[in-house]
DNA sequence: TAATAAAATGAATAAATATGCAATTATGAT
DNA sequence: ATCATAATTGCATATTTATTCATTTTATTA
């Protein structure tokens, strides 16, 4: 059966997994999958769903369902954040740039340098953003365990 | 002096701030902050841009600029430097790392310093690495416009 | 089940966005 | 400076997406 349920169910499916840049172009591929429907249907689903169109990094332009990861987002700043204020972390330049929430960097930094980790050279903190310093040689995947000993809540939160 | 790159700086300041949810929407906010061009140039802008259209909490749609997480590497190392050491830069977190020759991180660094950017509030530099932390509200965009009025040669090094 | 309300859809079209082309302006090289 | 090349832009229009209105399908209630 046929319903608009299914079809939407689909049409994230296939949003998930290939690069689509207009609706006729999601509409031949609805349409061989047996759902028959026209553009007008797609334009609607598309808002029902909540369907962006974004760039890639060539800068061509395709339809993208709101990740798992933006739904994260959206939760860890709502609710669920950890006791410690910690947002998210990003790896550069061999160091660690922690983002917290606003007013808990420091708090947060502290913390870590009570920790005395031998990887972690120092950290700078701002309002809600820590630069954690590795020592030489230190690699980020020693660093990211490091934190995950700190902080084990941070484990499944910390890896890609 | 009202040039394109003004207009882009300008023009993710917007998107940054409001959500415009169409280009003759955004069109009257440009014409308003005295640059006049019609909407087919706003439309090459917002691809020069990679801004997305994406929906909020309540399904409206409007523009957005891509993170500096979701940027990505926009250099190449291998590539010949410029004659100020410059080697790469990457967007994280909001700050720009930027990598230069070894030994070189302080004068470059002391160049931008002396350009007195408002965009950026302060430089670190090491022996082969400048952190620029850039004021409160500044988008990367922003950073990566005055970089490339402080240094013009980095333009088609530094954009996409 | 029959009657009624709500939801879903297509066809046509409005609205929004992108683009081909020609003109203009900026950039570089000699 | 002068010429050549590349970048930027507006206009007109093509392409893409959203919406109105009428109709059909699905759900709800008596």
């Amino acid at each position: 059966m046929k319903t608009r349920t299914n079809r939407l169910v689909i049409i994230s499916q296939i949003l998930n997994t290939q690069q689509i840049k207009s609706q006729n172009e999601l509409l031949k591929k609805i349409n061989d999958k047996g759902f028959n429907c026209t553009q007008a249907t797609l334009s609607r689903d598309l808002k029902a769903l909540k369907v962006g169109k974004i760039a890639n990094n060539e800068g061509a332009y395709y339809y993208s369902i709101p990740t798992a990861k933006a739904a994260k987002k959206i939760s860890d700043s709502s609710t669920s954040y950890v006791h410690n204020g910690f947002v998210s972390i990003d790896f550069a330049q061999n160091m660690a740039i922690m983002k917290t929430i606003p007013a808990y960097a420091s708090s947060l930094a502290m913390t870590i340098d009570m920790a005395n980790a031998y990887e972690i050279a120092g950290t700078i903190a701002g309002d809600d953003t820590i630069l954690l310093i590795p020592r030489d040689g230190v690699s980020e995947i020693d660093l990211r365990n490091r934190l995950i000993l700190i902080f084990p809540e941070l484990k499944d939160r910390i890896r890609r």
